[in-house]
RNA sequence: GCCAGGGUGGGGUAGUUGGUUAUCCUAAGGGACUGUGGAUCCCUCGACCCGGGUUCGAAUCUCGGCCCUGGCCCCA
């Protein structure tokens, strides 16, 4: 038999229900703050990703090359897209830009729980705002977000600025190397790198910071930052507005574009993959053409949002199933119109099925049955039979419809 | 790329010191029943992941691959 490729999904109708209905919560509160939806090609140029992040990046995309030789790529996320939108279309528009994206992604990596081959991002952008609010306003949203998803979650806030402002004598290449270790938890590994630099002294201080829970503290470790009030700033903004965060002055993980404040979200129920959230501040307008326009965003990774939760009962629909002899079948299908216009999910028969087999079939799949004959015809009526009680009546069509509007409303 | 454990009808399973026609449940389709059910009975459909090797004979042993689950690495 076919397989689906390596990594990838199918999902039946329940499934798929669920997802919606997660998937709409999220646009409602991006909507709510203002953050419009935008959408991007499922490919791009493939210059545009390793611009971004390096041509390391290529060996974990799926690159093609199209009929004329270009080099394309299947988006292996979608900030860099919307990047690259803002300055083909965007720059006229009125500051600040507030969007978001619902999309589908696609990295070629070893599947594993909470990790497949393509997989779903909900993110934001915020594009054009320099203060401590907008960044704020960014961390608040993604608290909402998780918060109305429903999934149970612990939000680490951070700046990079304090630890590089204690690597600040060391090239910038070398950050990526000490942060690396730090992420790793691994203080060993970092004393040597450190002490091969000749700054061995260093390496108290940084795992002081990553360890630190305080935001007091983390000046204490780090000296005089200059980024100090607008990071107090930001902090002082969530603390106002309740918003739970744990101060995390350690993150480090594959940031390295990120420019001032960084945040993550963990769902304490996942295994290895339990990140379902990342984000902060960065500057990318510029790599595309543009501006060098301040802006700040994050990603949420749907599907393990969606492992998180875990299974949920649904909204339950009534369903009607038309039950109807040979001679009936036009009748029926009126009938079957007159229920959906209301918004009834309705089916008929396709099968050439027995009037028996058609009611048994119903008894699996609907909560009544319309049964609708030559008798019926005649005089003008259905014969509606609820299919849990066993009760049934020969009633208007109108009064049928009725009956089930009322399902479940009691 | 690496490690561990797995892979038997659509779903769930029995069978593995090699031996007849591969077990059972369930789902699906039909019938008993041409105007009334989910029960019951009957029928139908449908599987040893793929390929090589050992053997008279492989679902079973062996090697390679693919895929699944979890972990490592990585994580834009």
């Amino acid at each position: 038999m076919l397989q689906k490729p390596r990594g990838t999904r199918d999902f039946l109708p329940d499934e798929m229900e669920r997802r919606r209905l997660i998937e709409e919560r999220m646009r409602a509160v991006a909507r709510r703050w203002g953050y419009r939806e935008v959408c991007t090609p499922n490919f791009e140029y493939l210059e545009l990703f390793t611009m971004k992040s390096g041509e390391e990046i290529i060996q974990e995309m799926y690159v093609f090359e199209d009929k004329s030789g270009r080099q394309l790529t299947l988006r292996p996320e979608v900030t860099a897209s919307v990047l690259r939108m803002y300055v083909n279309e965007g720059r006229v528009l009125p500051k600040p830009i507030r969007w978001c994206y619902f999309a589908d992604c696609f990295r070629y990596e070893r599947p594993q729980k909470g990790r497949y081959r393509q997989f779903w991002q909900f993110g934001v952008e915020l594009i054009g705002a320099d203060t401590a609010l907008a960044d704020a306003e960014v961390i608040m949203l993604a608290d909402d977000l998780l918060h109305t998803s429903g999934v149970e979650f612990d939000l680490h806030v951070g700046h990079l600025a304090p630890m590089k402002h204690i690597l600040r004598d060391l090239p910038p290449d070398d950050h990526r190397m000490v942060m690396a270790h730090l992420d790793r938890h691994d203080p060993q590994a970092l004393g040597h790198a450190l002490e091969a630099k000749g700054l061995g002294d260093r390496t108290e201080l940084l795992l002081a910071l990553s360890e630190c829970r305080e935001i007091d503290e983390v000046f204490e470790i780090a000296g005089d930052v200059p980024e100090r009030p607008r990071i107090e700033e930001t902090f002082t903004i969530l603390d106002s507005q309740g918003i739970r965060y744990r101060p995390n002055f350690g993150i480090a993980r594959g940031l390295d574009y990120y420019t001032g404040m960084v945040f993550e979200a963990f769902a304490p129920n996942l295994g290895a993959e339990n990140q379902i959230l990342g984000g902060g501040t960065y500057r990318l307008a510029y790599l595309f053409g543009g501006d060098d326009a301040a802006s700040c965003g994050f990603a949420v990774g749907f599907d393990r949002i969606m492992v998180s939760i875990g299974d949920f009962p649904l909204e339950y629909e009534p369903v009607v199933g038309v039950v109807c002899t040979p001679e009936a079948r036009t009748r029926a299908l009126e009938i079957a119109r007159a229920f959906r216009k209301t918004g009834i999910r309705t089916e008929v028969d396709l099968m050439q099925r027995s009037l028996s087999a058609q009611l048994s079939h119903a008894a699996r799949t609907a909560d009544y049955a319309v049964v609708v004959g030559q008798r019926e015809c005649e005089a003008g009526t259905v014969t509606l039979k609820n299919l849990h009680t066993g009760e049934q009546r020969e009633t208007t069509l109108d009064d049928a419809v009725a009956e089930v509007m009322r399902f479940g409303r009691c």
